[in-house]
DNA sequence: CTTCCGAAGATTGCATTCAATACATCAAGA
DNA sequence: TCTTGATGTATTGAATGCAATCTTCGGAAG
């Protein structure tokens, strides 16, 4: 029930409340996934700090964590790079993040309570509202939100972390496939029609197979949208 | 082990190469899995940086990393806690790992080639020596390397990430179980010896069951394990 | 023209310092 | 005796300082 609820909401606002490093923790991460620190790029700590009008000690251990989490990579006496997320470390975390979703699902439908089921349905049914207006951004923060309240059923914090931790890595190249082919989104959509139907009918291992094969589905289209980038970025750079 | 606490300074680990948060990470992991910080106790930022010989920066950012991976908690200006393991949170941490375990063996199943193969069953073998032998801290040195091994043929490096992390965080619980009854050994050898035949067999769908079963078996025995300490704990402090 | 060297400048890792907050102690009053 | 409040100390979070290392850029040799 502690549905965090932020939906698809990305934007670092100045905290209050939180410590520093917190703050820039939640900056520097969307700073990568909207790619306003390229890949590989190295991370400029002096410009960091002044942009956010804070001394270097709490931005480099935001960078410490984020080097933990594999979001960056720090050098010995070079700094901090930002990590590249390249065909194969993709493949690795759709993998990963393949096994939560289907096993979490899987339990969430042995254990989801009938008010969690009420709610995935009306966003279900919004999403789908979403879908016949054609608006893409609207569909996908729904689209995220009940994956998490599927995950969220399944009663384990510590598989939402997980999961939350992994999603947090491919929201970069996420941010990329803004687009979707209408074959591939009428795909998406019946793909999750299925996923209600199994979740309401508690056929965990039904819904854990459909889980598996929408998210691959997913990755397909992500992998294209990064080679799609990833040509264009090569081809006007130089 | 040694003598608790006593201020003596100390290089916990010969690192030469190293950073000194990296160093101080290895340092406090293993303070906190042996039990010598206390779960719940506050982390006494003063004298670790006495007991390490450096500063509070590095110490801090070393705090911030173990925030991070939910082994120390952060109170804002109160400074960091040992996060405690109850039974529900040692619960969902076995229920994930057992997800990464299962779904990974069963890519290893599909993956893994002779070599690794072969390798696994040396150390399966020199396991069972220990066994007969009832030499348990090599047993559980090369259960674990077992374990590990199989995980790394699924040939996912966040796999192994993810589950490092994981069992990180249980690993001061496995800490109490450091002694097993004779059936329940003899009956975790006897799943050893499946999930190498499944493994050679190459039946997935097999392994995936065995080792959660087999997981489930050594939870039950961790947390009986700390259960009896908590007891003893709560007896003879007060 | 390319390659190698070296000094100047920038950047990094860590130590130290400083303001703000929490904690402990103890005294006064109910 | 117990609660409450004030005051001094310890601890925290963050900024600053400093030595060591890396990067850059110019010039000389091949």
């Amino acid at each position: 029930m502690s549905s965090p609820a932020s939906i698809g909401v990305v934007h670092a606002f100045p905290a209050p409340n939180r410590s520093l490093h917190g703050t820039l923790l939640d900056s520097l991460r969307t700073l990568i996934n909207q790619g306003e620190l390229a890949p590989g790029s190295r991370v400029p700590e002096r410009a960091l700090c002044q942009k956010f009008a804070v001394s270097r000690t709490p931005l480099r251990e935001a960078l410490k964590v984020l080097a933990a989490e594999d979001l960056v990579q720090l050098l010995p006496n070079r700094g901090a790079r930002v990590a590249s997320l390249d065909d194969a470390k993709l493949g690795h975390l759709f993998e990963v993040i393949g096994m939560l979703e289907s096993e979490g699902g899987r339990l969430a439908a042995a254990r989801i309570g009938a008010a969690a089921l009420a709610e995935i349905k009306g966003m279900h049914y919004q999403m789908h509202a979403h879908f016949l207006r054609q608006e893409l951004p609207e569909y996908f923060a729904l689209n995220q939100a009940i994956h998490e309240a599927i995950l969220s059923a399944a009663g384990n914090p510590v598989l939402m972390t997980m999961y939350f931790g992994l999603s947090g890595r491919i929201k970069r190249a996420r941010y990329m496939a803004n687009k979707m082919r209408p074959d591939r989104w009428q795909q998406a959509m019946d793909e999750h029609e299925a996923i209600l139907t199994a979740l309401c009918d508690r056929e965990g291992e039904r819904l854990a197979g459909l889980l598996v094969r929408h998210l691959a589905n997913k990755r397909d289209i992500i992998l294209e949208a990064v080679r799609v980038q990833a040509v264009s970025d090569r081809t006007s750079i130089p």
